[in-house]
DNA sequence: ATGCCGTATGATATACGA
């Protein structure tokens, strides 16, 4: 089973790198976050079309959005809401076999990483809180569940260009990896792509539109996370990041993230 | 680290991303 995610900043926009990227990596599911459309718009046709009929979509006017497209059929679609909003910010399936997969977009939180004064970074926390709860409120061994995502944080020194003068950036301050590792302490989740990339290695998802030249002065930051319970730790194999995606016309910051898992 | 780049929208400026 191959499972992808990708923050795409508009699915209508960027449909035809979506169905590119598709025939290249033919992952079984593919979790898109940003779809930034109402679900009335989504390109259910087009992309049932390229082989993905099985879908679950959450979105809105602009901003946001999370959905699910499938080769393989699902038997539950659930959403949870988050903070008393409903923005669109996940949504999860059951597969067959019982397996969970759910796909979360984190608010980016803002420029000034104070909550008592940027109530988009308050936000970040009090949901990165909640989800925490809720996954340690259901905890037991036996669940598999794969959560996937933009987590709008990049955990580890090497999760970033310069850990050193990101410090102090949204998306890499010590209280925002706390959150984050409390979130993977709520169900002992393992990060499949550090699983297999060893910590003192760079390795990013996302490079900011605003660089010259992405590739060439490479200060990415790792925001997109594929994790995994211990019930599904050993059914690992392998984890793809195509950052050819970046340098397709017209891309999304976002590159994905593939994981293949044997289950 | 700051960018001044990219998305969307009853839009020609503004909010948001990170």
């Amino acid at each position: 089973m191959r499972i992808a995610t990708w923050n795409i900043n508009s699915v209508r926009l960027r449909l035809n790198l979506v169905r590119r990227f598709l025939r290249k990596y033919q992952p079984d599911l593919l979790c898109l976050q940003e779809t930034k459309t109402e679900d009335h718009l989504f390109p259910v046709k087009a992309l049932a079309k390229a082989g993905y009929p099985h879908q679950a979509i959450h979105g809105q006017k602009s901003y946001n959005g999370v959905a699910i497209i499938s080769r393989i059929p699902f038997t539950q679609r659930r959403i949870r809401y988050w903070c008393g909003l409903d923005d669109c910010r996940h949504i999860s399936v059951e597969l067959d076999n019982g397996a969970e997969i759910h796909d979360l977009y984190v608010p980016s939180g803002g420029d000034e990483p104070d909550p008592d004064i940027n109530s988009k970074f308050a936000h970040k926390l009090q949901l990165l809180g909640e989800v925490t709860d809720w996954f340690a409120s259901r905890g037991n061994e036996d669940l598999r569940a794969v959560l996937v995502g933009d987590l709008n944080i990049a955990p580890l020194e090497n999760d970033v260009w310069s850990h050193k003068q990101l410090l102090k950036v949204v998306s890499h301050t010590p209280v925002e990896t706390d959150r984050l590792n409390r979130l993977r302490d709520s169900l002992d989740w393992t990060d499949a792509v550090r699983h297999f990339v060893p910590a003192d290695e760079k390795i990013y998802s996302w490079w900011s539109y605003r660089a010259q030249d992405w590739a060439k002065s490479d200060r990415g930051r790792r925001l997109d996370h594929v994790w995994v319970t211990p019930a599904l730790k050993n059914s690992l194999r392998a984890f793809y990041i195509p950052k050819e995606t970046r340098g397709w016309k017209q891309p999304s910051d976002h590159v994905p993230v593939v994981v293949d898992l044997e289950f």
